[in-house]
DNA sequence: AGGTCACAATGACATAGGTCATTTTCGCAT
DNA sequence: ATGCGAAAATGACCTATGTCATTGTGACCT
């Protein structure tokens, strides 16, 4: 996973961040890609960069939402509780996504470093007068809700009418694609996140998902590489199953 | 469900239908309700009113995404189809919702009329011509896609996590929202689409949602009035059964 | 190298919800 | 009012996935 890298290190008053946005390796696949050096220094002026440990909170669910965030590392996870612990993954964010279009005053879900996670921070109400100047910028929101609503209805999808075979394939192969997309190799795949996160993703259990990788790999649709990664032999194969044919 | 009125006819000619916007009985719902008199002069000339009887496709997923539309009257079904006929609906659209926010050059779901559906309809790149005119639609537009992901993270919840009773419960709370969000009453509550659609949206068969159906009457949590109306006689009580206490 | 700890895998068994078949109800036309 | 056809409800049975308990494994520390 890309990781950002700053031409000089975070300054200490919050106020006075440095423009790192240009050395910003991931600011081609961010809401950044539409700006210039003259948005990007206003950008840069009030984002704030941030580091997060492995199962740190991000944002909690029905807090004010003062924050938003550019993912600059790392994988995020969304989630919402159930009042008696019943959890549901929404989400997984990586380099370049934005965590933050779906709010209303209160954040919608909760926000947890999956593992070591870097992000851009800006103060919501900064971000929306910038928005008025930068009308690049709201379209390019728009494009990314957009995106974010298409990818929602495929989870649904998933969710209400797939089986625990055609999830956990469906699972891999978008996270392929994402790797892919983020500039990453198609075929082994990382899986930076449990099997109780993938499980709560799936709607499945961890038992279920276990079971299931372990099926795929006697079926040798799969294979198990060092490290948890997993190789993508024959993504034909895997494409017919995931669609459910 | 309120039924659009407009003041003068529509036009015979496409290109030049009169402002109907004014007498819009749903405009303060839809994305319309920020606009002004000039304005809506402006949206009334690309839009175009249009009718569709039960199960009439509106729009097909795949096919090239040429128009937006504002429903103005009737129930719309969104769904994705499986190779093999598995559908899952994604949503329900009424009175003042815009069909079209998730597009990405194709449409990524097909929506058909559930009822008599009453739409306007714009085309696509004369309504994004219209958006950089008018910041005001823009911002009302992303408003909007931010609370259909919530409302999409919602529904993931429902379909990962939920029981059948919940998913049954939740699903009347909030058409009993929705219903009164239009203008209508909370209680008795229409349900104009069928078991089957219910079904599909909730990641169910028919036969669990009838069971259900049968299981809350029985313990009073619901009673059926004519017409197929659901009446919810404690909210509280139902609050408690959706969240999953 | 060995020990520890958390996570993953596996196994035996239970069950919510699915499947298939049948009956009931209801809206609508005559 | 009566009959018809589609939708809904119900029943008997089944199975994919969940539950609970146990074992395996691999990363990290000393």
């Amino acid at each position: 996973m890309a990781v950002m890298k700053f031409n000089r290190p975070p300054v200490a008053n919050p106020g006075s961040v440095m423009s790192p946005c240009a050395a910003c390796s991931v600011r081609d696949l961010s809401i950044c890609g539409v700006l210039d050096e003259t948005d990007l220094r206003k950008m840069a002026a009030i984002a704030h960069n941030l580091r997060f440990s492995p199962h740190d909170p991000i944002i909690d669910e029905g807090e004010s939402a003062n924050f938003l965030f550019n993912i600059t590392g790392g994988t995020v996870r969304l989630y919402k509780l159930l009042p008696d612990g019943r959890r549901q993954v929404t989400g997984f964010l990586t380099s370049g996504d934005f965590l933050g279009i779906a709010l209303n005053e209160n954040y919608a879900y909760s926000a947890e470093a999956v593992d070591d996670v870097t992000v851009c921070r800006f103060v919501r109400g900064k971000l929306e007068n910038l928005l008025d100047e930068l009308p690049h910028l709201e379209k390019r929101l728009l494009g990314l809700a957009s995106n974010e609503l298409v990818q929602a209805q495929d989870q649904m999808v998933l969710l209400g009418r797939k089986t625990a075979k055609e999830k956990v394939v469906s699972f891999l192969l978008a996270l392929s694609r994402r790797q892919e997309e983020v500039g990453g190799v198609a075929t082994p795949v990382m899986l930076p996140m449990s099997r109780a996160d993938i499980a709560d993703y799936l709607g499945l259990t961890t038992e279920t998902v276990s079971r299931t990788f372990s099926s795929l790999k006697r079926s040798q649709a799969i294979r198990i590489e060092e490290g948890g990664k997993v190789a993508l032999p024959d993504f034909e194969a895997l494409e017919t199953i995931a669609e459910g044919y």
